[in-house]
DNA sequence: CCAAGTGTTCGTAAATTGACGAATACACGA
DNA sequence: TCGTGTATTCGTCAATTTACGAACACTTGG
């Protein structure tokens, strides 16, 4: 299998952050992998295409925002980087998280 | 003169937001209006035209992150309205320009 | 009135984004 | 091995973004 980019976390870029949390889908799909952690991209509720959603994924771990491993059946299970992105960018995905979850839902 | 766009704070949307936080310019301009309230347009350091400074600017204040007054001598004049959308979308802009004037200045 | 200073708007162009379907890659069960 | 399920990649396309110069609008000083 190809080997899942992820960024170090003295590589995160807080502009990248932003635009990957700036997007409405891409921020309710962080606010889900926050609730519900190991999710995998299957389970999401939407009515965007397969492809779509993979972009979208993929924006969000290239960011830094998630971790995605391999699960069962080339299944990719979604973890949240929350403590790691706190650690370079205090209180930022925290408090957008909170927003999110509050306005939308 | 025809009159400037502001959002009210019951119409601030947190994509809309986090976009317009999204651009290193207009980061770094965010940043610089909260340091120093009322800076007029050009007084901000920058390679940019001075029309694609005043797009970056529209996208701010249309975004609600800042307030443009008329100055002397058709000069506009940078407030922040941190205030405001902190009331809305609470420690998200204060966390976001904590972690911006110190990476990034 | 005229020139200089400050910003906005318009037209344009290149790059990026967000969306889709089709094709592909991989794991697992029968 | 052969489908089935899960997800990525590729090619395409429309829309958006970012940038610029030129033109315009407005204020102020001479």
């Amino acid at each position: 299998m190809k080997p899942l980019f992820h960024p170090r976390v003295e590589d995160l870029d807080l502009s990248t952050i932003l635009h990957a949390c700036a997007d409405p889908t891409r921020l309710r799909l962080l606010a889900d992998i926050n609730t519900e952690p190991g999710k995998t991209c299957g389970t999401f509720q939407t009515e965007l295409s397969k492809s779509t959603l993979s972009a979208h994924f993929k924006v969000l771990r290239e960011s830094g925002l998630i971790r995605q491993e391999l699960g069962p059946g080339n299944s990719r299970l979604n973890w949240p980087r929350t403590a790691e992105v706190q650690s370079r960018f205090p209180d930022v995905i925290t408090a957008i998280l909170k927003s999110a979850t509050r306005t939308h839902g």
